[in-house]
DNA sequence: TTTTGAGTTGTTCGA
DNA sequence: GTCGAACAACTCAAA
């Protein structure tokens, strides 16, 4: 008579029981499964996203009957020692692609093969693996269209039959997931969060069902309207692995609506793609000009305005609506997302990567993948980046955006008094909105300012300058 | 091999 | 009011 097998699923960026082909591998032959959350204290801090994954770890321990574990610590000692406990010959994974990820999970193997255990990676966040779409060949694609069409061309699997139900889960002493919401919610102190929408992979699937059949025939036309609610919101789903893409992909036809959301979930692999090949990107410009010769404004002046940015206090709306909803929701439209980091970067003359980390510490859906690129696109560093000359106008993509001015005053309650599209332009009603702020810059010149330091750049970088600061 | 046309997300200006 | 041009430089894929 056999001994039963005992495997180690070790969860990380997938938070969820369908669909999670790792955990079919581990849970084969009738296996003991030990459900292991490895409680990396640098990876959790007071932050939106550390609440919204506490929320997550909580909704999974409570699929799993109460068996997750959580052990705090790092998971090159903690992931060895647990499956040392547990008498486990493997360790079960989802392959994760980011830089620190793959570094972690290169020394975790190497730590568990020095105890004769195995780290086995299957799967992964991706319909397509990072890397796996290539052109001809064998470089890596630079522009989103030709990726699209050959990532459609590759093709994927359909998603995996595994539910997690017949599993055998083994549970072993050790922390819970209240541990991890306990902590975070201590670290944030009482501060409320409005709209942090349930976490977890029923709920997950919940959204995508409600999406699927009254979103996404409109998505097309509605998903640019931050005043309504045309998005998917499966962001931090995703971000979560409460929920895997080819689960989405595998519901969707050839409706115009459909199209275009499986365009935004290719943006989201084409993203990956680029982090995975240029590691770097994820701190430094693709085109390193912007990081050794562009005109940065620098001094008491710019701080002021990055407060100001921060606090959504610039004087225009449509930013500053932007900025109250990522500090209330820790989310923001996509749409709006582009205006504030135009604004940050073409109107206020700052670095990227200021917005860039001002937002993953506050984004419940941050992802360091599209995160960086949607930043480097909107500063016009990035692979198949923004035109140089396409410049935001903070008022005119409120206007026509947000037709009636609804998403303004749902985050500024000093435009309340100012009727549908007024909100756009208060500087027109000051004693309408005597609490909103002046605005601190004036759009139109800051435009041609940005687009002078494009110039002084590109002349700059073809010397061999070095920066220049104004 | 070379050429050619197209490429997520815009704005402004002048006719 | 509407419309086309201009605003660079480079990547990619098809011809």
């Amino acid at each position: 008579m056999t001994r039963t097998p005992r495997r180690v699923m070790w969860f990380r960026r997938d938070l969820r029981l369908t669909d999670l082909p790792a955990l079919a591998e581990a849970a084969d032959d009738g296996a003991e499964v030990v459900p292991l959350f490895v409680a990396d204290p640098r990876l959790i801090d007071p932050s939106v996203r550390s609440r919204y994954l506490a929320r997550s770890l909580s909704a999974l321990d409570q699929q799993l009957g109460g068996a997750l574990l959580v052990r705090w610590g790092d998971p090159r000692q903690v992931v060895p020692a647990v499956a040392a406990e547990a008498g486990a010959t493997s360790v079960h994974i989802s392959a994760d692609f980011a830089p620190y990820g793959r570094q972690r999970d290169e020394a975790v193997a190497r730590a568990l093969t020095a105890d004769g255990r195995t780290l086995v990676p299957l799967g992964s966040p991706y319909a397509i693996a990072p890397g796996r779409v290539t052109k001809s060949d064998g470089t890596p694609y630079r522009v989103y269209t030709p990726f699209y069409r050959a990532w459609s061309a590759h093709g994927w699997r359909d998603p995996a039959g595994n539910s997690g139900d017949g599993v055998r889960w083994r549970a072993l002493p050790g922390d819970k997931a209240a541990s991890v919401a306990a902590r975070v919610e201590a670290a944030a102190g009482p501060e409320p969060l409005d709209g942090l929408p349930a976490a977890g992979e029923l709920a997950a699937l919940a959204r995508w069902r409600d999406f699927r059949t009254r979103g996404l025939a409109d998505y097309n036309e509605n998903r640019n309207r931050p005043d309504l609610s045309g998005t998917s919101g499966l962001s931090a789903h995703l971000r979560f692995g409460e929920i895997h893409p080819r689960t989405l992909l595998a519901e969707l036809d050839d409706s115009n609506g459909a199209e275009a959301y499986r365009r935004e979930i290719a943006f989201r692999e084409f993203y990956a793609d680029v982090l995975w090949h240029h590691p770097h990107s994820a701190r430094a410009s693709l085109d390193s000009r912007y990081d050794t010769a562009m005109p940065h404004d620098t001094g008491p002046h710019a701080d002021a305005a990055f407060e100001a940015w921060c606090a959504g206090r610039t004087g225009y709306p449509f930013v500053d609506a932007g900025m109250r909803q990522l500090l209330a929701e820790g989310w923001i439209h996509n749409r709006v997302r582009m205006v504030v980091a135009s604004f940050l970067v073409k109107d206020l003359h700052l670095p990227w990567w200021l917005g860039a980390r001002w937002f993953m510490a506050r984004l419940r859906d941050g992802d360091l993948a599209s995160n960086a690129a949607g930043w480097q696109w909107t500063a016009g560093c990035g692979t198949d980046a923004s035109p140089y000359h396409r410049i935001f106008n903070p008022t005119s993509q409120g206007q026509k955006f947000d037709p009636d001015g609804d998403y303004l005053r749902r985050y500024l309650p000093e435009l309340r008094d100012l009727p549908g599209r007024a909100a756009h332009e208060p500087w027109l009603h000051p004693l309408l909105a005597p609490d909103y702020p002046e605005r601190i810059v004036d759009h139109a010149v800051e435009r041609l300012g940005a687009l002078d330091r494009l110039r002084i750049m590109k002349v700059a970088a073809a010397s061999g300058g070095r920066p220049v600061r104004s």
